[in-house]
DNA sequence: AATATTTGACCGGT
DNA sequence: ACCGGTCAAATATT
């Protein structure tokens, strides 16, 4: 186990002394892809100390790697919902991405110098207060909640409702200002590459407009716990207030699962997609200043770089990976509307089509990865 | 038919 | 009691 450990020390390793390298040699292509190259043989090499049999596993006794074999990461508390699996599927792909600006454009694939550390660092401020619950419910302003009267629908009866409703639970939550995409007339809500399912509307005290609550389409199958809440911000109805609480642990989403073994995709990733996927210049724009919200990770640093093993995102820079606090955090980065494109990454596209077409069809998308677990899983 | 969205009711925390 | 978050039936969409 020492020599996995050793393995993906190297990789971060690896990954920091590229970061510190990007600002002199983001033009470098050749020499960034040899670097990432690197990087990935290291994860690689660790993966396959920690899976020796290459996923030919017997799957018929054990079910979907739903939970690790180990205990929840600490970054992330209250229920350990959101811990990782089936993530070595695509490790170069994923460990790539980041390094290489996530998902670029197509009509501008080299003109997006930006990887998350970068961004994070130069533009987006991170507020990383302690969270109390899952999405910080509370008490807040005054004001009486609009409510909608009550329809002639009948409820059923209370006893037949779920009587344990888990509430509270820690976790990593993040919130991030994202500018409304509008197209024509419509106003679409800020597409952070993952496929989410609306489960409810709330108006809010003292906000003018409703929150949305949002999780993941894949939770059905992958126990994926991830959420956020989209609300409208009241003094600018252009930017949308997306607050995202919960690791994604389904690999159904066209975002970078930035995962090695126990890794599950974070909001912190979800995050730094949003932010790879920003190949407009209004990214820096956007999100200048503000740093001095962002947590000096750098005051522990062994502790980001365990939480950055545990993340999976051992690229990132400690001054990110450290706002992920063991009893939770949240934090906010302001990131402009955002797209996504995946032209650099064949294999990746194809994921992608299946998965956004996967939208409508969740369930055998779903079916797929059955499949795709019974070869290697287990 | 399958899936997603809407929306009033319910539940837990404060 | 109030409020935010979630459930789930009804409805809409594909």
């Amino acid at each position: 186990m020492d020599d996995v450990l050793r393995q993906i020390d190297e990789g971060f390793r690896l990954a920091r002394d590229l970061m510190e390298e990007l600002p002199a040699a983001q033009n470098e292509r050749t020499y960034l892809a040899d670097r990432c190259h690197g990087i990935v043989q290291a994860y690689v090499a660790a993966i396959r100390m920690l899976h020796p049999h290459g996923g030919t596993e017997d799957t018929a006794s054990s079910p979907p790697p739903l939970r690790p074999p180990h205990p929840p990461s600490p970054h992330f508390g209250g229920d350990g919902s959101g811990s990782g699996q089936h993530d070595h599927e695509i490790p170069q792909l994923d460990l790539l991405r980041p390094f290489l600006g996530g998902a670029p454009s197509p009509s501008a694939p080299s003109s997006f110098p930006h990887n998350l550390g970068r961004l994070l660092a130069e533009s987006s401020f991170i507020n990383t207060t302690p969270v109390v619950d899952a999405f910080g419910a509370g008490t807040s302003s005054g004001g009486p909640v609009r409510r909608q009267a009550s329809s002639s629908r009948s409820s059923p009866p209370v006893q037949l409702r779920q009587q344990h409703r888990r509430r509270r639970e820690n976790g990593e939550r993040m919130t991030i200002m994202v500018p409304v995409q509008r197209t024509g007339n419509t106003d679409l809500p800020p597409d952070d590459g993952y496929t989410w399912r609306k489960y409810g509307q709330k108006d809010i005290l003292g906000s003018r407009f409703p929150r949305s609550y949002y999780r993941c389409t894949h939770k059905n199958y992958y126990g994926c716990e991830a959420k956020k809440k989209v609300q409208r911000l009241d003094d600018d109805p252009f930017t949308y207030e997306v607050t995202y609480c919960g690791n994604h642990t389904c690999l159904t989403s066209t975002t970078p699962l930035l995962t090695i073994p126990a890794g599950p995709a974070t909001v912190a990733s979800t995050a730094a997609n949003m932010l790879n996927n920003s190949p407009t210049d209004s990214a820096t724009a956007l999100a200048a200043g503000h740093q001095d919200l962002f947590m000096p990770a750098a005051e522990h640093p062994a502790q980001a770089l365990s939480t950055a093993i545990q993340l999976g995102i051992s690229w990132m820079p400690s001054t990110l990976v450290g706002s992920s606090a063991p009893e939770g955090s949240s934090s906010q980065v302001n990131v402009p509307a955002s797209g996504r494109d995946t032209a650099e990454y064949p294999v990746m596209d194809l994921a992608d089509a299946m998965f956004n077409s996967g939208s409508r069809g969740g369930s055998s998308m779903d079916a797929i990865f059955l499949a795709r677990h019974d070869r290697r899983d287990t």
